[in-house]
RNA sequence: GGCCCGUUGGUCAAGGGGUUAAGACACCUCCCUUUCACGGAGGUAACAGGGGUUCGAAUCCCCUACGGGUCACCA
């Protein structure tokens, strides 16, 4: 790569960041900065029925959270801009008419339902899908027959016959396609917009991207655009071809599909932390040379290539996903954690939509408890729902057994007469009225913090005893110990 | 159906002629811990099948099977 890299993400703005549009774009990113490159975001929306209007900042909004920044796109421009191909509709038009004029594109004048009709014929017959090329050679005479009748054309690429088509894949190798698989197909709308195999060669070439990378769906939309290039006489660019992100039933995941979260935008609902998911989206695929895997987004700007990319499909595994975000979650600031998961405690209803600073202090220490514990901030809501319920229920049969040792209301008691005495509940005082607890009833070790934990929470586990008692407040200990005394 | 791509443990994956076939997630056992989690030490588990080539194939070639993609006036 001696050239200046410039490559290019161009999404279709038809909804959220999906994860695999992610991933291509993470890649570019990591290439373009690792080569001083230029990584642009271009649009296309030529697909007016498709298109949603919040599509581009939607798109722009996933990769900010992500974590990338870009050179070129709608929101800061660059010199080979408009950067959404409705805007640069102009451009095109001189490229169809030359095509038009040298003969290597032809007007069609075949209605939708014809050609549907066409294909359901072919596919009855089960001959080779695709157009038959008849409007190639029409007379004067047919044409201005079909345009007495009103008819627009849409404009063909006269595909020659009989080629091979290679290429070298910077991520599969050699990879060769025969022309006569290939029909006819449209570059051109009657309306002048051009069809997708057209404009991203034309948006390429303007835009002096030298690299494309993108998803396996597209590989055989290559030969196409190498003969489109070719026919215009413009230098074909690289190609990187990345292998599809399966879901966990080894299937391309479609837009329904529950099991995974897809979309950039649900991660960051969730309270997933960006870099985690950053970390753990390059590895779909790409693998580093020794056994490191956390990365931070510099560490792969310094290592990422594409040569490391593997041909074969990964099917998206969300507990590693968790295991990663968790681990990122352990290191990170807590204040942060705190900002992510406070929503999530208002959302539940938990907590108020506005705080007065003691509840938000109390809210802090909450979640600072939790840290180490959650794998994602939303898991928050149901590790704190001990702390928000009015009543303890003991489902769990081993809790329940606890409570019926002799030693469990000798302690409970005790205990509760060690709060109510209390000036105030914090760790370091509730772990000294614990001590007291054990002084005067002689029990300790698990008789006597378990009993503890299970009369106030109902559970087996959880987090720090003392810090527990201290967030419960002394109302909520109290009533939970004298219901179960009572 | 034609064309194209792929196939190493349940998952992500390293390894590209000679390895006890890495590592991570998950799972199991043990240690640590008042519990859980974290952390630590172990463990179970894989080269899709069949033919070649070779002294020797997970690695190279062919076939089969399976999976996926694509054949739009979508991108």
């Amino acid at each position: 790569m001696s050239e200046n890299l410039r490559v290019r993400y161009a999404p279709s703005p038809t909804g959220h960041l999906h994860i695999g549009g992610a991933r291509t774009a993470l890649f570019d990113y990591l290439l373009a900065r690792r080569f001083g490159g230029q990584f642009v975001v271009r649009f296309e929306d030529t697909d007016q029925t498709r298109h949603k209007e919040s599509g581009i900042q939607d798109q722009l909004d996933g990769l900010k959270w992500l974590g990338l920044d870009w050179d070129e796109s709608v929101d800061i421009g660059g010199p080979y801009g408009p950067y959404r191909q409705t805007e640069r509709l102009d451009l095109y038009r001189p490229f169809t008419e030359k095509m038009l004029a040298e003969g290597t594109a032809y007007h069609c004048y075949c209605s939708e339902e014809e050609l549907e009709q066409e294909r359901a014929e072919q596919e009855a017959s089960g001959a080779t899908l695709g157009y038959s090329g008849r409007c190639r050679h029409l007379t004067a005479e047919q044409i201005a027959a079909f345009k007495a009748e009103g008819r627009k054309p849409t404009v063909r690429f006269k595909v020659p016959a009989g080629r091979t088509i290679a290429f070298e894949d910077k991520i599969r190798g050699h990879v060769e396609f025969g022309t006569d698989d290939i029909q006819d197909f449209i570059i051109a709308r009657p309306d002048g917009i051009p069809m997708y195999n057209f404009a991203v060669i034309l948006d390429d070439y303007l835009m002096k991207i030298n690299l494309v990378i993108r998803g396996e769906e597209h590989l055989t939309n290559t030969p196409r655009q190498i003969l489109l290039y070719e026919a215009l006489g413009m230098p074909v660019p690289e190609f990187a071809h990345v292998s599809l992100i399966l879901n966990q039933d080894r299937k391309k995941m479609s837009k329904r599909d529950e099991t995974t979260l897809q979309f950039m935008n649900q991660y960051n609902e969730k309270g997933y932390l960006p870099e985690a998911v950053l970390n753990f989206i390059v590895l779909l695929g790409w693998s580093p040379v020794g056994e490191q895997e956390i990365f931070s987004k510099e560490e792969l700007i310094a290592q990422f290539d594409l040569d490391r990319v593997s041909k074969s499909p990964a099917v998206f595994d969300m507990e590693k996903l968790n295991w990663m975000n968790g681990h990122y979650m352990k290191s990170a600031d807590p204040e942060r954690i705190v900002a992510i998961c406070l929503p999530h405690l208002q959302k539940a209803g938990y907590l108020p939509e506005i705080l007065t600073d003691e509840q938000r202090a109390w809210a802090t220490s909450l979640i600072k408890l939790n840290q180490e514990k959650m794998q994602f901030g939303e898991q928050i809501v149901e590790l704190s729902e001990l702390f928000f319920r009015d009543h303890v229920e003991i489902e769990d049969e081993e809790a329940k057994a606890i409570l019926t040792e002799e030693s469990a209301p000798v302690v409970l008691r005790s205990f509760l007469a060690q709060i109510e005495q209390a000036e105030e509940l914090t760790a370091e005082t509730v772990k000294a009225l614990l001590k007291n607890v054990q002084k005067e009833t002689g029990y300790k070790g698990k008789p006597l913090f378990m009993a503890t934990r299970v009369a106030l929470t109902g559970q087996m586990h959880g987090p720090d005893l003392n810090e527990t008692v201290a967030l419960l407040g002394r109302e909520k200990v109290t009533n939970r110990l004298s219901s179960l005394l009572s």
